[in-house]
DNA sequence: CCTACCGATCGGTAGG
DNA sequence: CCTACCGATCGGTAGG
């Protein structure tokens, strides 16, 4: 008989308490040490799941950004939907992210300039296409009337500032429900945006 | 004769090149031989005109928060004026002092958890009471019927979100003078907000 | 997963 | 402001 698959892989473990270690303290001032410490091992042992610290942030900045990307892209799935509900549904599936895994949103948004090359150019080239998926939607809503604004790479830089700031105050157990909070946000950025 | 005192104080040079190390390598991951590299002199230098790494983040964290404080009262104090443009004077205050300095801005925003007990706990009362007074005027032109929102701890926490971005963006040598982005800011903000 | 350890680097100091 | 140095801690490895 085969042993039963732990429910969550030490490397998972690893992952998440690094997470959260580097959210509250930030990558740099984190040491392989205190994170051993948090999972109950020597930090020796860590490297028998991790080839380095950079390795945990690697993974946690890039697969933040395929969470980003597959929001955003079913939200905007059906291209014949007006601007204003795609771009509604955008908002809402980012804000889903931010507050499923505020922590490795945190962690995405700050800590990421810590990876060395060529990787941090490989991710500020995933933001940057992120943001153009912004800026573009909002552009087509300029260009059809759906929406007023004096430049669409600025409002979307705005838009995703206002969100953005979510993980610095979200708390899970908070009054509002992560559903509220989208809804609100949407509300607000675009009754702002739209005519 | 008394020789002229230098146009700026070694020690002003220091916290000067230290922010912008700070803003851009993090807090943590700058270290004193950097910064003294940078400075063009030996680390032990440094320590004849500052006592610790921490004490130059201190002093750029409280200094940016004086700052901060001042646009705010100066934009607010005719109380009787009408609390949109009350609101919108402090939104182009607040996005002056980011673009006047927008490396101690980005350490002001980002760096100071790395302030130890009791500063850290004392900043974040500052920037508490900072954010409180954007409340205040927001839920006063609630109570007025001059702004529109849910809640004004939220659209306060929105609205900041949405100008405390700015560092992380904002190219003094961009195609927008601060004014024209304080003002971009105001107008996208505000028509969101105002009925 | 642990013990024992590596070389490198850290913030900071003494003495001049 | 420099030289020379301190103890502490860093990320990571070898061998079991």
């Amino acid at each position: 008989m085969m042993p039963s698959a732990p429910a969550r892989s030490r490397k998972t473990q690893i992952d998440h308490t690094a997470t959260a270690l580097f959210r509250a303290r930030g990558y740099a001032a984190t040491s392989m040490r205190e994170l051993a410490t948090a999972l109950g091992l020597e930090a020796g042992s860590l490297y028998s799941h991790i080839k380095s610290k950079e390795e945990i942030l690697h993974r946690v900045c890039f697969g933040l950004a395929d969470e980003f990307f597959a929001g955003f892209d079913s939200a905007t799935a059906d291209a014949a939907a007006p601007v204003a509900t795609q771009l509604r549904q955008a908002i809402e599936a980012h804000v889903r992210v931010l507050t499923r895994d505020s922590a490795a949103s945190a962690v995405f948004l700050h800590e990421w300039r810590h990876l060395s090359e060529p990787a941090r150019t490989e991710f500020l080239a995933l933001r940057d296409r992120y943001e153009a998926g912004f800026r573009t939607l909002i552009a087509r809503g300029l260009a059809t009337g759906e929406l007023h604004a004096p430049d669409a790479a600025f409002a979307a830089l705005t838009l995703l500032a206002s969100l953005n700031w979510l993980p610095s105050w979200y708390r899970p157990d908070g009054k509002l429900s992560p559903d509220e909070i989208a809804h609100r946000l949407a509300e607000q950025l675009l009754s702002g945006l739209a005519g």
